[in-house]
DNA sequence: AATGAATGAGGTTTCATTCAT
DNA sequence: CATGAATGAAACCTCATTCAT
């Protein structure tokens, strides 16, 4: 009902009030993938609505998605231009809270990477990968500074393979299962998938930062 | 009134038929999951026949994901338990043989985890889980030996984890396209998906094996 | 609920149950073309099985003014073959029979004529004209027997000619109402139509067959 | 709080631009009504706008529909208006200037008679065939006064004949195609309309003159 | 008077799954 | 065992119309 401004941050926030709503009613119903009916009816729109705001319901998603990353990125990018040395703990705990405490962030992902070759049109993945690739190579710039990795790119493929280890895993141990709505096996499992994250990480970052190439 | 004796082998004979035409399409037309109708079609049989093996079209997904999986493991178990010691460029080779140039593999295996919510019966779900311990159980103690790891543990993790790479950098640099149907792309992207997964292989078994715990 | 064989005629059979619950649905709510839900709902099957049957929506109304057509080319055809000499009088009966009373003939003809361009396929359309060309031939030449026109094609065009008088009156006088509902003006503008028709019909044939070309 | 005077003859202006504005897109896309956002993109008004000069998208097609009566009408009127005497080949000409030629006229036309049991109100429905009526009277008698008809009634008669033989006519051998966007079928069809046509209406004048009753 | 974002009923279509034969 | 017509839920999307500004 209501009626905003047609300014182009009032669209961005309509935006995001839509993926509020689609990512709540994923959160209470995890182990289906909300509909446009559904979402609209959430967010109090009417579903025409929402084709005002995404092309698709796959784009919906990956704005979620988008919306996701980008958060995890802003928190690297401002921890990392910050002048005192980062630690790879520092980049453990922005990991844990912005990823793998964001319930929605990887099997979001994982829905994304499935379902990407669907209901996405070209040009909408390439402006998300657009996206991915700016902060990438910001973030991954920083990073080398940070840590004195040899050169930029070493920064970003160190982001990539960190992010691949965390989402690849994820989906091993975790994915199967329905966002561990089963609280027993969650509570059995998160632990799991966050040792062994570590474990994982651990491993990657000092073998890229120590081993001679 | 007894079951049909001797159609067990039958049986999966059948099953390797469907997933066999299924992988078939699939790779005809990488853009579109295939609907059961086609597979039907392709193997020619009716549309129910295929109820009669499978439980849903997810569970044939996962069978077939399981096949590709399966292959990898006895490969490399076979390797493993040769007496000559393996090295890291032997793993190397058998992911790339088994794994990455299998053109389904990957985009199946992100379908899968991405879809493992939907379709999947916890009974079929927990089958695929049981077969996936066990042969990583067998590598991973083989791997442990080969590579004078601390204990079995880490062998199971370092291969999961490695699986993880595998499975995540291809999603992040390579799953958002249809297979690669475009050569031009195709061929920029794979040696890059190749030459960093090698990068980061490298760094993590470098970590692994090296870092202290 | 039925299981029908899949033979051709009870194919025929079934196609003819969705017309006939099409019209129905129409002639009960003259107001509105009647959805394809309803018309499933009507004909209690499934939306989804009118499209084993038709292509789209408008496919089903083109197959409904079809046989409304063949209806009458049968009636017209069996006439004019037998051996007594045709008056001017059966034509008009034939008419009144088989168009002007048949409650849905000329809404269906002149909502056919306007919506052709929207959900008819190419081949439907062709199908379509390619029987109406068959009989309006059958039909013509047998005409020209029974009325001495100079040729067959004398008898196709005059039977064109009449089909149009007829549509194009109905639409310029009683098409605007939605199928006469209100009975006072109904009763009042259909003899208009039935006699202005008859005029009309009369100046043509008279025209037809005694002016010298 | 009076409404404005002067409006008026600038609303009519207003008018006859959307008309314009819907007719131009339609020629332009025969294959598709045009919608009223298009319409409103191509008159350079909001969507709202048109709202305040036509009561639906119906009511603005019927007044498109109208116009191109109308126009036909004056130029008819003006003719017979005339000391010369009139021919039929008169009349043939101006059918052909004014319907046949005027590329949206049948189109309009057939499209009108198929959704006017839509989206018009009586109203609308009424003030139309109020104007057709007036016209047609008055050109009816002048037809009368020219042909030496017998009273004033046959004068309309041979006119709304007429004019359903000609829409009938287009509907039965051109209206199926999207206005003849393929010039080849196009130029073989339209002059096998016409010819059609010219036949008809000789056929039907002569009998309509000839004919007693 | 003009706007255009929002509406939401309406439509078409797909497709995994069932079940009578 | 095999079949494939039927099912019917679910999805997506369009677009004429409204109404707060």
């Amino acid at each position: 009902m209501a009626r905003p401004p047609a300014s182009e941050s009032a669209r961005e926030t309509r935006k995001n009030v839509l993926l509020d709503a689609a990512i709540a009613l994923w959160l209470r119903h995890p182990e289906r993938i909300p509909g446009v009916a559904e979402v609209a009816m959430a967010a109090k729109v009417a579903k025409g609505t929402i084709y005002l705001y995404f092309k698709s319901k796959e784009d919906l998603l990956l704005a979620a998605h988008e919306r996701n990353t980008m958060i995890f990125f802003a928190a690297l990018i401002k921890r990392a231009s910050q002048p005192e040395a980062m630690t790879l703990d520092d980049m453990m705990r922005l990991t844990q809270r912005h990823i793998v405490d964001v319930p929605t962030f990887l099997p979001l992902a994982t829905l994304v990477a499935g379902l990407m070759h669907k209901g996405i049109t070209p040009e909408s993945a390439q402006v998300f990968e657009q996206h991915m690739s700016e902060r990438l190579s910001t973030a991954g710039a920083l990073l080398c500074q940070q840590f004195k990795l040899p050169d930029a790119a070493h920064g970003v493929r160190l982001l990539m393979q960190s992010y691949a280890l965390i989402l690849g895993l994820w989906q091993l141990v975790g994915g199967e299962r329905p966002m561990c709505t089963n609280e027993e096996i969650g509570a059995m499992l998160h632990p799991n998938y966050t040792l062994g994250l570590d474990d994982a990480l651990r491993s990657l970052w000092y073998g890229m930062i120590n081993r001679e190439r």
